[in-house]
Formats: structure tokens, C-alpha cells, sequence
DNA sequence: TTGACAATGTATCGGCTTGATATATCATAC
DNA sequence: GTATGATATATCAAGCCGATACATTGTCAA
């Protein structure tokens, strides 16, 4: 059993969600996993493809009128190929590309203007995503989706915390005070 | 001006920090915004020579006896194309891919067993990040580093904070109570 | 009823990115 | 002297994103 690759696994877990063509799969991905796994058409369409040949699906062509249309279902490999990965002990990749960050790295190159208006936006950012959550957070909150909306709540935690953290480094530099926000004990370990 | 790509931008601040090599820049990379920001030879290498081409760094071969070696230096227009963006107001690119909270997302597919581990091994990713931004921590403190020192901050506030949210999380599942952590209010807007 | 627009569905492309690997030279240490 | 690691450049397969193209079907209002 070779393993799955990163789109492969949102594909399988999503076809064991019904979501069984890769329109549907995209789908539900734009407003579920999108804010910690994306999955673009120009990914999904070949990997299904590959999916199938590999065995770990099956599709069937179900067209709706004159609209061709790709149905698939998980064989019995691909359910063992799934669960492999989601019982895996590996440690589970984490990557972040955050350019607001970046910004602040090379805040030397730039004026004490410049910096508090990229300190606002990464404040901003956060509360955006944030907002955003919390819209469809009332839609994901039943017991069907239990473990979707513990996801949900992650992002609303990370993104909230995110947020008053810059709108601290903010006020500071509004005093004129050194940004450096001490860590907050409560957090350490 | 077309807008630079995402690898230009880390490599134009670099050069202004004195990173002259593609090698000199991917070291500090590896040290201090590869959390946030990484970069590869794959992009380095071919990244500066299209600058050099667009005019925005020159570079002069200095081999340092017979190892090759190209050093590069920032143009006027390489110092304003970083300034540029260091001071747009446009929002700043955030994407993450986070393979851990992909897994808890399909949770249904899981054991209880499984899921508790799955959840573990989302703290001590947290927790490991954390670990290795404090080991650097010392080493950034210094008025010579104050942004860069920000940014690692900023990853330890964020890596802090997930790691505490998880060990919740695991604690409700070994009490059997159901996994949704309330929010904190002290966190919302 | 027709005409516009949104939703369903599949497909492809350019350009970006990673991670691994190859090649060489030089410095250090044993 | 020779192994190891640091310095330095380069390449490749595979993965990935965002945009776009195309076609069909459903809806709704003028």
C-alpha cells in the first residue's frame, strides 16, 4: 500500500461523506475544509482518474439529461486506504504561508506608518476569517457534522486568538510602546 | 511594475538583510520564516536569475577559491519593487494545510481510539512547534532582530495557544464529554 | 416565452512550489 | 590523509492553485 497523496485523501474521506462526483466534492471542500485543506478542480479531476485506475474507487457514468456526470463509490481498498491514513501515527504535516507575517519580518524597510497599517491588516485578516466562520458556524452545529464542526471551532479559536493578538501589538505601537507582546503565562506549558 | 511573485518578495527582503547568496538566503530562511514562509533551491536558484533579468538585483560572481559563488545586490528599482509591497494596503495571501485537523474533519470514520490519538497528535504538533521556536527564542532577542523577533512571537502565541486548545479537547474526550470546546469570551470581538 | 443568470458538471493550462538528489569545493577534526 | 560537514549551485518529478473554457439544466422575472 503506497500512500495516498494530500488530494487523494480529501477525496476518499469526502466520497465516504456521499459526496460522490468530483463537482460535489468541491463543493462541500469550498465550504468545509477549505480554510486548512483547499482542493482545486485542476487537481481533483486527474486524481479521481488516477483513483479509479488504482482501484481504490469505482465511478459510473450517470449523466442528468444531457449532462455527463461521473458518479463514484469507495471499493473496499480504497475504505482500507482511507482508514490507514486517518489511523496512521505519522506526524500530520502542518504548512503555513502567511504573508502578513512576512510583511512584519521585514518591518525594518519599512516607515513607522507603513508598519502599524500592515499590523491593522493582519488584525483585519484574522478577524475576517473569523466573521466568515461564524456565519456558517450556526449551519454546522448539529450532531450529523459533530466532528466537522469541532474542526469549525478550531479555526474560530485560532483565528480569534490571532486577532487580539495583533490588535495588541497595535495598541502597543498606538503608545508607542515596544510591539513585543509578552507571552501570556496562562498559554505556557 | 507587475506584481512580484511570492518567492521574489522573501528573496528581495533577504538581500536588503544582507543575504547576498541563494544559499546565504535559504540558510536564514531555514531559521526564521520557514514557519511561516519557505523556500526551496528549486525556487531560489531560478527565482534570482529572473530578477537579475527584470533589473531588480545584479548580481557579480565572487567564487571564493574554486567554489563558485554569485553575490547579489538590490538595484533602485529591486529597493522600490519591495518596498511597494512591504506598503500595500492590499490583503495580505494566508493559506494553511493542516493534514491533522483534515483527519479529526472525517473523525466519523475513526474509532474512539483512533480519534483520541488522532487529537494527541495534533497537540504535539503544537507542542513541538512551540519547543523549537523557544529554542531559537534567545537567539532573536536582541534590538538588532526586533521584527524578526516579533514573527517568532507571533508562532509562539499561535503554536501555545492550539497546543492548550487540543490538550482540551483530548481531556473531554477522556472524561467521555463531548469534544466541542466553548468558546473562549475573553477571545471574542 | 424568451432571455438572463445561477447551478451542475468536466476539463485544461501556466506558473508556482516542494523535496529529493547530484555535483563540487573548501574547512575542520581525528 | 581522509571522513565529515559547510558552502554553493542546479535540476527533476510530482503536486498544486487560480483562472478559464465549455456545455447543460433549472429558475425567475420582464
Amino acid at each position: 500500500m503506497q500512500t495516498l497523496n494530500p488530494t487523494a485523501r480529501v477525496i476518499l474521506g469526502m466520497i465516504k461523506l456521499g459526496r460522490n462526483t468530483g463537482y460535489d466534492i468541491k463543493s462541500l471542500v469550498d465550504v468545509s475544509t477549505r480554510h486548512f485543506w483547499a482542493a482545486s478542480y485542476g487537481q481533483l479531476y486527474p486524481e479521481l482518474k488516477r483513483l479509479e485506475q488504482d482501484g481504490l474507487i469505482t465511478g459510473r457514468d450517470e449523466p442528468s439529461g444531457g449532462r455527463r456526470r461521473r458518479v463514484y463509490e469507495l471499493t473496499e481498498d480504497g475504505e482500507r486506504a482511507l482508514h490507514d491514513w486517518l489511523a496512521s501515527d505519522e506526524k500530520p504535516s502542518y504548512e503555513l504561508r502567511d504573508e502578513g507575517l512576512l510583511k512584519i519580518f521585514f518591518g525594518d524597510s519599512m516607515s513607522a506608518d507603513e508598519l502599524v497599517r500592515a499590523v491593522q491588516a493582519n488584525r483585519r485578516l484574522h478577524e475576517g476569517v473569523g466573521a466568515a466562520l461564524r456565519e456558517i458556524e450556526p449551519h454546522a452545529r448539529d450532531a450529523e457534522t459533530r466532528f466537522p464542526y469541532l474542526t469549525l471551532q478550531a479555526g474560530l479559536a485560532e483565528h480569534d486568538h490571532m486577532a487580539a493578538w495583533w490588535r495588541e501589538v497595535e495598541e502597543r505601537l498606538a503608545r508607542g510602546e515596544d510591539p513585543h507582546v509578552p507571552a501570556d503565562p496562562k498559554e505556557q506549558q
